[in-house]
RNA sequence: GCACCCGUAGUUCAGUGGAUAGAACGCAGCGUUGCGGACGCUGAGGUCGGGGGUUCGAGUCCCUCCGGGUGCACCA
């Protein structure tokens, strides 16, 4: 909530108790979706009628002419002005307010002096969150679901950490269990100790492939094999685990890249194999609790039928760890290290199950802390050319996406400008604004079908549009010779200048940008921030069309200049919260 | 069968219980002696899957049905 609003909902609350003597807990205050009925509305009068027992429209004028009367000013340069230029009772029982001109003025000088910080905000007050994403396998390349599991992670991260808390990003490395031994295996059977001549996760993926291929052709005796071979693993066998080792690391080196190129990091990696010996005492804690029992076969399973959820198995009936069985010890041992005040999953919503039971699980061992654990569950990535699966290995790993995005974008920028100083640099940033922005712009639950030829494109709702609207305003700063040194903008010097209904509407725009990070934050929602931008970029382009900037004179030019400076503010920090990078010339 | 998610314009998607449900793409037009036309402006296009209910007020909350997706024990 902006100072504005909590000032405001306290003195609304206040007048009700006074004229209506009634206390009000929850007091809705809104922006209005259409503008004309102002930048705040409360309903409040309607909601109230029936308690005591008036005309909503009587209540509603009943505030409104007691808000007129009330002070609600605020001080610039030792001057008073009022925040509001109108307050009004309309129809059925809103109270709608307006902001004056001096305030949406004094806003532009408020972002300017924040400039890089501008949208930040301490709502998180140094809480501390952890957030787990990415998750790949170490025994192929990660596929287009994971590049929407790092976009959801790494921009989640930047926004938490931008409200104000405290956060760890962290990678959580699946790199035990019969999963690894596909690709293990068939190194060991039939790569002839072959070195990587290729993207070295890529070669690993080749093995699981061929995992695959040979699956279809001999299922059992392949599947013994593969059992025997995490057995030999997890008792310690030096052979097996000199393959693991290098398997594994060809993969987390050929990610290096693919992080690189998504502009993803993590503050820390855990591994699911430190995780085993631990895991597997707590599943022991779990079967003296008696959450947990152990069944003829030897499986440990726990029993969650009555809680509305399948029972899960926690330990295989040969004694060998499964996921789970990790990932209860790993949530300990995080919350005793880091003392999360959130912990975040993001993993996709084929998992929720899952998830509910390890969440169940950890309560009945008698967590407290389990109630802050959250699954951010995200919806499925497909390309038009048809769904992928990776059982048969025609995986559209996230690289070759990346690879294809760059080279349209290559042609997209050859094809609109003759001459181009960094076509590489460009064009690999405009793919990687085209690739975060057409995911993160979709709420996370939906599924996605990832168009290339719609999201690289320069018109409509996309990441290179909100690129170009950024270079467009950078481009009359430039001119301007303002860049990115500090702008002098007082309320007082621009006091008497009239701003046009664009103009207005654009620092309407500007100044919502703050509620906008903490809502996207509080929903654990990157696409709020997305849509906002893209709006507030329809905005400045309107106001582009038909307001000079260099051409007006005076004073109405260097307001004007304030507020494109702004605009930029406003664009590079919230292209930025969604890990993309802004250029300043394309 | 049970559980969870989704269903909004031809298509892809927004839409904190509020006022006339918005945008993009596509379609039909218009705008350049002007800071980047990679833009802007106008228009057509909707019984918000169906039906009940709660509420002063429902795309939004509850119930039910239909349609689509996903998950249901030793994969992750």
């Amino acid at each position: 909530m902006s100072a504005v609003s909590v000032l405001l909902t306290e003195k609304i609350k206040d007048i009700i108790k006074k004229t209506q003597g009634v206390e009000v807990k929850d007091l809705v205050l809104e922006h209005p979706a259409n503008e004309k009925f102002g930048d705040f509305a409360t309903s409040i009068a309607m909601s109230l009628a029936k308690k005591v027992e008036k005309d909503p429209w009587e209540i509603a004028q009943e505030i409104a002419g007691e808000l007129k009367g009330a002070d609600l000013s605020f001080e610039s340069s030792k001057d008073h002005y009022p925040i509001f230029s109108s307050i009004e009772a309309v129809k059925p029982g809103f109270v709608n307010l307006t902001l004056s001109e001096e305030w949406l003025k004094e806003q532009i000088t408020e972002v300017l002096e924040a400039g890089d910080k501008y949208g930040s905000s301490n709502v998180g007050q140094n809480k501390n969150i952890i957030i787990e994403y990415s998750q790949p396998n170490p025994n192929k390349p990660m596929h287009i679901g994971h590049a929407r599991n790092n976009f959801l992670g790494s921009s989640l991260a930047q926004i938490l950490k931008f409200v104000g808390y405290n956060v760890t990003k962290m990678n959580y490395m699946n790199d035990w269990g019969t999963h690894i031994c596909k690709s293990m295996l068939m190194y060991q059977k039939y790569g002839n100790d072959e070195e990587p001549n290729k993207k070295s996760d890529h070669l690993v993926g080749d093995f699981y492939i061929m995992y695959e291929k040979e699956h279809g052709k001999n299922p059992e005796s392949l599947e013994t094999e593969l059992a025997e071979m995490f057995k030999k693993m997890e008792s310690g066998d030096a052979k097996t685990l000199e393959i693991w080792k290098k398997i594994t690391e060809w993969a987390y080196k050929g990610w290096e890249e693919t992080y690189k190129d998504e502009n993803v990091s993590f503050d820390t990696w855990v591994y699911q194999s430190n995780y085993t010996k631990a895991g597997k005492e707590i599943v022991g804690l779990a079967i003296k609790k008696g959450i947990a029992k152990k069944d003829k076969s030897g499986a440990v399973i726990a029993k969650l039928e009555k809680y509305g959820m399948p029972d899960k198995v926690m330990l295989r009936s040969d004694g060998t760890s499964i996921y789970i069985t990790q990932d209860t010890q790993l949530a300990k041992d995080n919350y005793e290290k880091y003392n999360f005040d959130k912990r975040i999953y993001v993993v996709d919503s084929r998992q929720s199950d899952y998830f509910r039971q390890l969440f169940k699980v950890l309560e009945l061992l008698g967590f407290e802390w389990a109630k802050k654990l959250y699954h951010l569950a995200y919806g499925w990535v497909s390309l038009p050319e048809g769904a992928m699966s990776s059982r048969t290995g025609a995986v559209v790993n996230a690289d070759d996406v990346f690879k294809k995005l760059n080279n349209l974008e290559r042609d997209e920028v050859r094809n609109s400008i003759k001459e181009v100083e960094n076509l590489d640099t460009t064009s690999r940033n405009l793919a990687l604004a085209a690739f975060r922005y057409g995911i993160l712009k979709i709420d996370s639950r939906q599924d996605i079908v990832f168009d290339y030829a719609k999201v690289t494109k320069f018109e409509g709702n996309t990441g290179p549009y909100l690129m170009y609207t950024y270079a467009r305003a950078k481009s009359i700063l430039e001119k301007a010779g303002i860049g990115e040194k500090d702008l002098e903008f007082s309320l007082k010097k621009y006091e008497s200048i009239k701003m046009t209904d664009k103009e207005l509407a654009l620092v309407r725009a500007v100044y919502k940008f703050p509620e906008v990070v903490i809502e996207a934050a509080n929903g654990f929602a990157p696409h709020v921030v997305a849509n906002y931008l893209y709006e507030t970029a329809q905005r400045f382009n309107s106001f582009y069309a038909d307001t000079p900037v260099l051409n007006a004179k005076g004073d109405v030019r260097s307001c004007r200049e304030g507020l494109v400076k702004c605009l930029s503010v406003v664009m590079k920090n919230g292209l930025g919260l969604l890990g993309i990078k802004v250029v300043e010339k394309m």
